[in-house]
DNA sequence: TTAATCACG
DNA sequence: ACGTACGTGATTAAC
């Protein structure tokens, strides 16, 4: 069967004018012709064509009168005029789709809807076509059937619907959308439908009784005020009835193999021209080009597999976090062709990659999802990362930025993998041409080092902490979900006593209006949505309105509960275990991130909340944790060449406190437990790039007493002043800031015009060297620990990083070997000019490793 | 989808 | 006079 694609054009230019004419100014060329709907208009097919690939393709317009206005006089009345700039660019819809090679329909005094509705009629009489409706107008889901779905566009993205997910979603036939028209009526169209009945009302009747007509029949069995509504509209609703419905048999020439999609023409690029729409004259040849190009062959028996010394390979599952996914293919280029790999195949394929040179995108993902040992001598998303190119999970952004079009993988997913061939192949296609030339382009920028020493060894690692997982059992945790239950349960219960009323305490909004307009308990800072009700706010109320601290108890209660106690569970696999995904191309620093959870921000510095890692526990005997102390400031030490610090960490002093000595003027054994916590906050600042400002509220200081502070620290340690100030001019003419290991991050922000983006393109260039610096000491320290524990063949396993802290699920009888390879390698892992320190700690569990 | 909030280093 | 601390991810409400 073929597909034929049905694109409402009516629609799909009234969606691209409104969503770029709200400021009253409508996009034109030179000579002053609007082009605005037009521009989206084309944009919108090119999407769909990438997205469809559709063999056979029309677009159905309005013209003329309309037969429904005809009929009933107030059919859409209360529209809008049809403005003039839109008007004008219809004529030019039609010029461009013929030069684009799609065909299109329309005849007085039939809408789009009619159209499409008989060219569906005929497809379902004919065992040769199906049809893929595309719009944003519901009323066309009474289209759907066997042979018709329907792409229904949404403000971003799409649904699509075909009989079954139609009627799961709706719980009706995709027929009685007429009947329910008839119900609800429709505000755009001025269908009046029954006065009091909405789409909740409406779909349960239905469900009910099925139809209209034995929605009528049964009035009797209707209870109350919603029989007297059906009744007194009884004509309204049969009046809506004939109205809503699509009129399937409009006198056209129907002749499916004229529908043909030609691909763009000769003409178009004139239009293009004289639309002004450069952008898009670049892309005519491109999707020549892929079209022709994109020849590949299908494996059906793996002897078939012929492959030269160099490849690249792409892997496709059915969803981003590997841990949970299947198979869909493999696809595999080299300089000769490329391969489709049916998922049957697709390991038998991956042992014919043993010992050539290859070149993938997310070797994790690969090594993770098939536990082998699969060598790879480029992962473009690596190289694409350091070279500041977009890396995430989806291939799809960085095949855009090179202007190659290809789905995301979210719209893949969503149309169920159709055209997994075609996308897969031009995945690896892209891996083959481009992994080289972005290596090199690494090497060039002068991140060898980062990459040979330090990303690329770390991808297995991260791998086998992914496969390994920590294990949790959420049982030891039963009696405080039980306890954060009761207890947020009484607090709701007094929150409302104390309001007067019942409102969703979780509404920053509504809450906001209880506290700070019905019971005026004082002022807070208002937002665009209401009043601010974060921490800080609430604190400077709570010990005079019990109200306020029942809010922040209820808050943390139910953070606890929703993000980690229900949260958790959700993520164990059955083997017992919670397996992260590590992202390591995300950060602008260099450190990771933990997705899918989030393993990295379990609750540590409340007591209570800490107690989720009780949870935590081994597979082996023990946990042992080693975290880095103070490893930033050591690195501040180290970069700024501060004496005064240097000699405190050689020293082995406890920084903040000998600040707070210094500061104040007195000895440190004089120093009280608040002005210990106020030199860190000042430290930390420091780190972050301060103002007097931010301290200040940080502190709960004025801003001048903050500024103070400041000063005295710059005047007290002279070094760091320096070094701050040289690295802001370096990256000022850099533009760009290193690690000390050479990681680089340009930043942009220091060429703006606006003050504001310029102030905070500065604090990165302060912050990153230092936080980048302590990624990279880390990710070479996770290195050497895993080789050590490997070449001991240690059964303990690295499990978890968070930023200065490893994890490791360990063998009692490993522990004291292991002890001195953590020590060994994360203190050993760089000479500085001051000491780096872990500390060590085991427990039975995650929250007694401490 | 975006904003607000809060969890971590 | 500007406008206010770096780097992350998950959940919820509201658009």
């Amino acid at each position: 069967m073929k597909k034929v694609v049905l694109v409402d054009g009516n629609n799909l230019l009234f969606r691209s004018y409104y969503a770029t004419a709200y400021t009253g100014n409508v996009m034109r060329n030179s000579r002053g012709f609007p082009t605005n709907a037009l521009y989206g208009f084309v944009g919108m097919i090119n999407k769909i064509i990438a997205e469809e690939v559709p063999e056979y393709m029309v677009v159905a317009f309005d013209i003329g009168k309309n037969f429904r206005k005809e009929k009933y006089d107030f059919y859409k009345d209360g529209r809008n005029e049809t403005p003039e700039d839109l008007k004008m660019q219809m004529p030019v819809a039609r010029r461009l789709l013929k030069a684009m090679g799609i065909a299109y329909l329309e005849l007085a005094p039939y809408e789009a809807d009619d159209i499409i509705g008989t060219i569906v009629k005929r497809a379902e009489e004919n065992p040769d076509y199906y049809t893929l409706i595309v719009s944003s107008d519901k009323d066309l889901l009474q289209l759907i059937s066997m042979e018709t779905e329907i792409k229904l566009l949404k403000q971003t993205g799409y649904i699509r619907y075909n009989e079954e997910t139609f009627k799961n979603d709706y719980g009706i036939a995709p027929i009685r959308v007429i009947d329910l028209k008839a119900l609800m009526g429709d505000s755009s169209d001025n269908i009046p439908g029954v006065k009091g009945i909405g789409e909740k009302t409406a779909l349960k009747l239905l469900q009910t009784y099925g139809t209209l007509d034995n929605l009528y029949a049964n009035l009797d069995d209707v209870k109350g005020k919603l029989s007297e509504k059906l009744l007194n509209d009884k004509d309204k609703a049969y009046m809506s009835y004939d109205l809503a419905t699509i009129y399937r048999d409009v006198p056209i020439e129907v002749d499916f193999e004229s529908f043909q999609y030609q691909g763009p023409q000769e003409d178009l690029q004139d239009i293009y021209k004289e639309l002004e729409f450069y952008s898009m004259l670049k892309n005519i040849q491109i999707t020549k080009a892929q079209k022709k190009d994109n020849k590949y062959i299908v494996i059906d028996d793996i002897n078939d597999l012929v492959l030269d010394d160099k490849l690249a390979f792409y892997l496709e599952l059915d969803d981003l976090n590997y841990h949970k996914s299947n198979v869909l293919a493999l696809s595999i280029t080299d300089k000769n062709n490329t391969y489709f790999i049916p998922k049957e195949l697709v390991l038998d394929a991956f042992y014919k990659l043993k010992g050539k040179t290859c070149y993938t995108y997310d070797l994790k993902k690969s090594l993770v999802f098939t536990k082998q040992d699969i060598n790879c001598d480029i992962d473009l998303m690596v190289v694409a990362y350091l070279a500041e190119y977009p890396a995430s999970l989806d291939i799809a952004p960085l095949m855009q930025a090179f202007d190659e079009n290809i789905i995301y993988f979210d719209d893949l997913k969503k149309q169920n993998f159709q055209n997994i061939e075609n996308v897969v192949t031009l995945k690896s296609n892209f891996i083959f041409a481009y992994s080289e030339k972005i290596k090199n382009k690494v090497i060039e920028e002068g991140e060898e080092e980062i990459l040979n020493k330090i990303e690329n060894p770390l991808i297995k690692v991260l791998a086998s902490m992914e496969i390994n997982g920590f294990k949790y059992e959420s049982s030891r945790l039963k009696d405080m979900k039980e306890e954060v239950i009761a207890k947020v349960d009484v607090l709701s219960k007094e929150i409302y006593e104390l309001a007067g009323e019942e409102f969703n305490i979780s509404s920053p909004m509504q809450l906001g209006n209880i506290l700070f307009e019905k019971l005026a308990i004082g002022k807070s800072k208002r937002y665009s949505r209401g009043y601010k009700t974060d921490i800080k706010t609430l604190q400077k109320f709570a010990d005079k309105y019990p109200i306020v601290q029942k809010v922040i108890e209820y808050r943390n209660l139910t953070k606890l509960l929703r993000t980690y106690i229900e949260g958790l569970e959700e993520f164990v696999l059955a083997d017992g275990k919670i397996h992260t995904i590590f992202n390591q191309t995300l950060t602008r620093t260099g450190r990771l991130s933990s997705i899918d959870p989030n393993l990295q921000n379990i609750p540590t510095r409340d007591e209570f909340g800490k107690k989720i890692r009780m949870a935590f526990v081994p597979t082996n005997d023990l946990i042992v944790s080693a975290d880095y102390s103070q490893i930033e400031l050591r690195i501040l030490a180290h970069v700024s060449n501060c004496q005064e610090l240097i000699d405190c960490f050689v020293n082995d002093k406890d920084i903040h406190t000998m600040v707070a000595a210094d500061i104040h003027g007195i000895k440190e054994s004089e120093v009280t437990k608040s002005m210990r916590s106020m030199a860190k906050a000042v430290i930390f600042g420091i780190v972050y790039g301060i103002s007097g400002f931010g301290l200040g509220e940080n502190l709960n200081i004025s801003s001048q007493e903050a500024k103070k502070f400041i000063e005295k620290y710059y005047e007290l340690y002279p070094g760091v002043k320096n070094y701050m100030q040289e690295v802001v001019n370096t990256a000022y003419q850099n533009g760009y800031v290193k690690t000390m290991f050479g990681r680089i991050r340009k930043i942009d922000e220091l060429t703006n015009s606006n003050y504001k983006v310029r102030a905070t393109g500065e604090r990165m260039a302060l912050n990153t060297p230092i936080q980048g610096t302590s990624a990279d000491i880390m990710k070479l320290a996770m290195i050497e620990v895993y080789n050590k524990m490997e070449e001991n063949n240690l059964e303990s396993k690295m499990i978890l990083q968070v930023h200065d802290e490893i994890i490791i699920d360990a063998k009692k009888e490993e522990v004291p070997l292991l002890k001195q390879i953590l020590k060994d390698a994360m203190e050993g892992v760089v000479k500085l000019k001051v000491p780096l320190k872990i500390d060590i700690n085991e427990g039975p569990d995650w929250y007694q490793a401490k």
